[in-house]
DNA sequence: GTCCCTGCAAATCCTTTGCACTCCT
DNA sequence: AGGAGTGCAAAGGATTTGCAGGGAC
């Protein structure tokens, strides 16, 4: 094992991990980082995310999208990722049953499991408002 | 959509990927396809494989080791991740408690799902047998 | 003949690494 | 001082894509 020294960089992207919902790839954190630290590089936003992710402080996960993404790891939870978007929304244990009801009526089907996430797939509610708005667009404003 | 014309690289993979079950890279299945077509290309494993998967006669899936794998399309179930030898066995359904046996006393660690898949992630009983026999050589056949 | 599919190679995308230098402790 | 950690840029690995020729219908 090796001595781990504090690195404000570091601490910075646990900081900001811990504070945002939208499970980001380390190039979203690093574009986020980068307001804080400009010169900051992606290697080191990879160095750390994985050194983080081996002391077990956060979790790494693929979601089918070509990268991975990094979450703080709390207490164990569900994911939802819109097949449209691509965001990732967490849903309490317990929702599974309910999951419906998020997409409106849509359908969503269970997808990856980690050790403390478990996957669902299908639309979030903001895209199939914005499709149905596309193709029936007199309908705007859906305000019963 | 388009017209789908029957090609016999396309049916090779297909029937490759039918007939194993270690759920191969697409890199693994263009090494065994070449054996009967030297000169198949990976661009036209991978376009194959990506539309395959599009049709839903196959499924994609990471396993956390960077590449995707690909596995044929039959019943949901479980599947078990070494994390030494990277090797990934199916696990039939109603198994899940009793992974552990599979392990030899070992643990193994729900991973990632798929709609059709449910990983679990441990160290499979060769590796385990291979650790212990480099640990302590005078035992090499443990015959009871 | 048309359009899909292939092989090849170049291009892309994501992630890791080597190196010289800086910052903790 | 000694060794982690950093920035930069180059290297790596996986997957995609553009293009010209070949095959299915």
């Amino acid at each position: 094992m090796k001595a781990l020294k504090y690195s404000r960089q570091r601490e910075s992207i646990k900081n900001n991990l811990m504070h945002r919902t939208d499970h980001p790839t380390a190039d979203a954190l690093y574009l986020s980082i980068r307001t804080e630290f400009p010169n900051i590089s992606l290697g080191t936003v990879y160095r750390n995310l994985n050194l983080l992710a081996e002391l077990g402080e956060i979790s790494r996960f693929s979601c089918g999208d070509g990268s991975v993404h990094f979450d703080y790891v709390t207490k164990p939870h569900y994911h939802f990722v819109c097949k449209s978007c691509g965001a990732v929304l967490d849903l309490p244990f317990g929702m599974v049953k309910k999951t419906s009801d998020l997409v409106d009526g849509g359908e969503a089907v269970p997808g990856r499991v980690d050790s403390h996430t478990v996957f669902f797939y299908g639309e979030c509610a903001d895209c199939m408002r914005k499709k149905s708005l596309e193709e029936s667009p007199e309908i705007a404003d859906p305000e019963k």
